[in-house]
RNA sequence: GGGCGAAUACCAGAGUGGCCAAAUGGGGCAGACUGUAAAUCUGCUGUCUUACGACUUCGGUGGUUCGAAUCCAUCUUCGCCCA
């Protein structure tokens, strides 16, 4: 993987870059798609590319790992042969299921032993297994794993679990290094900067990773419970030490604002399973404001979704129309939430982008925010 | 014409003397969702009220009772059976 800094927002720490990989490039600020199953839910690899425009999606180590598992996957040729994806893929190590799936999980010096949450089996995952899983998966970008730590742990805890987060990226950062890939691409591994909201843990953990000499580097345990002035502290603190030429990935973040807040502070890369859950869910996410299609108000609104909006939905599909399909729990609003949603965040990353070439990105982020946090 | 049974909130349906403004499901209305155990989950859903609480309800009418969705009489409607 390369990573080519092309332009810097002289106002802020906004950036613009270009990634190549073997499976192609990703221009960022990027949003990813997250398709946790091998499957970006509700969404065809067509729109996905054509009309989504999606540059990387997200898979994830624990999941595939258990279904449809490593043979398949090996015997497959790996998730981007198996799934007919043929742009980037990044793997998520696991580090989120230990806080997503804490209560069937536990946490040792060597790993994390999970009960499958399909059939209640144990399986330990190490920094170093989740490393050769995520080669079987095929992952251009690979995570390590990392405790994912809750927002409100205190000091001690996060303490805590910030070292045992490093003792495992060493390992995992050293098996990477004795391993191959076996399907004659390259690729290539994220350390993840924990440390809950304290600073002075996120400067430790941020050199710490840094010393490394990775590629990319990822800020993960953000946006789980912490108030939002302190995530946009963390990622400020973070960024400040994270060598400015490698890309930065802020992990599972978040809703339109925090991507244009994340931007202006440096941060590079994004996946977030808001636009397709929330989607699915009944909310659209626009450039106008947010709007939960299941509402009344919409029943008879037969305007385009989104006129002007990102995706052919936007125009082909009335409002009333989308409620109609959600309030009748039709399989078509799901897709149709997805593509919107998805085709929204790309459109939004793809904005920046150009805004910050332009130089007026800041006017714009601005405006935006102020509209995108609209309820209509 | 006779006999039996049934009528409960938007719908279906439990409840058969006080713990009933009335279970449960559906429907409706709103909210939540951030590296996906999520096409999921939560709340509200007689009226007024922020709440406490007050008021009006279980086909109609009239009774019995301290007290009725629940017991009695009668009427209406519906279903089934006999002629």
């Amino acid at each position: 993987m390369e990573f080519v800094l092309q332009h810097t927002d002289p106002q802020s720490c906004a950036r613009v870059g270009l990634i190549t990989t073997d499976h192609g490039t990703i221009e960022t600020p990027i949003f990813m798609p997250v398709g946790t199953v091998g499957t970006v839910k509700a969404v065809h690899r067509r729109e996905l590319c054509d009309d989504i425009g999606a540059q990387i999606i997200l898979g994830n180590t624990y999941h595939l790992y258990l279904r449809p598992g490593l043979d398949i996957l090996e015997r497959a040729g790996g998730l981007h042969r198996f799934s007919g994806w043929e742009r980037p893929i990044l793997t998520d190590s696991g580090g989120y299921q230990v806080f997503s799936l804490s209560s069937i999980r536990k946490l040792t010096e060597e790993g994390v032993q999970f009960r499958s949450h399909i059939d209640g089996s144990k399986h330990l995952f190490t920094p170093e297994n989740v490393v050769d899983t995520q080669r079987i998966i095929g992952a251009d970008i690979i995570m390590a794993l990392d405790e994912c730590t809750p927002g409100d742990a205190d000091y001690a805890y996060a303490r805590k679990s910030l070292s045992l987060t490093q003792r495992w990226l060493e390992r995992g950062w050293r098996h990477m290094n004795e391993t191959e890939g076996r399907y004659g691409y390259r690729q290539t591994f994220f350390p993840i900067v924990q440390g809950c909201v304290y600073p002075d843990l996120r400067r430790e953990a941020a050199a710490h990773a840094t010393s490394l000499g990775a590629e990319g580097y990822a800020i993960g345990g953000l946006a789980v419970g912490e108030p939002v002035e302190k995530m946009y502290e963390m990622i400020e603190v973070v960024d400040e030490i994270l060598p400015a030429d490698r890309p930065r990935y802020l992990m599972g973040v978040g809703t339109p604002a925090n991507l244009l807040e994340a931007i202006e502070r440096g941060v590079d890369m994004f996946d977030c399973v808001m636009p397709t859950r929330n989607g699915r869910n009944g909310m659209l996410f626009t450039r106008n404001g947010i709007m939960n299609m299941r509402n009344r108000k919409w029943a008879d609104d037969f305007e385009p979704l989104d006129e002007g909006g990102a995706s052919f939905v936007d125009t082909q599909y009335s409002r009333a129309y989308l409620r109609h399909l959600f309030v009748a729990d039709e399989l078509l609003a799901l897709q149709i939430a997805s593509i919107h949603n998805l085709a929204f965040y790309l459109w939004l990353v793809r904005e920046a982008r150009r805004r910050i070439v332009a130089g007026d990105f800041a006017v714009w982020k601005k405006e935006m925010l102020a509209r995108v946090t609209q309820r209509l």
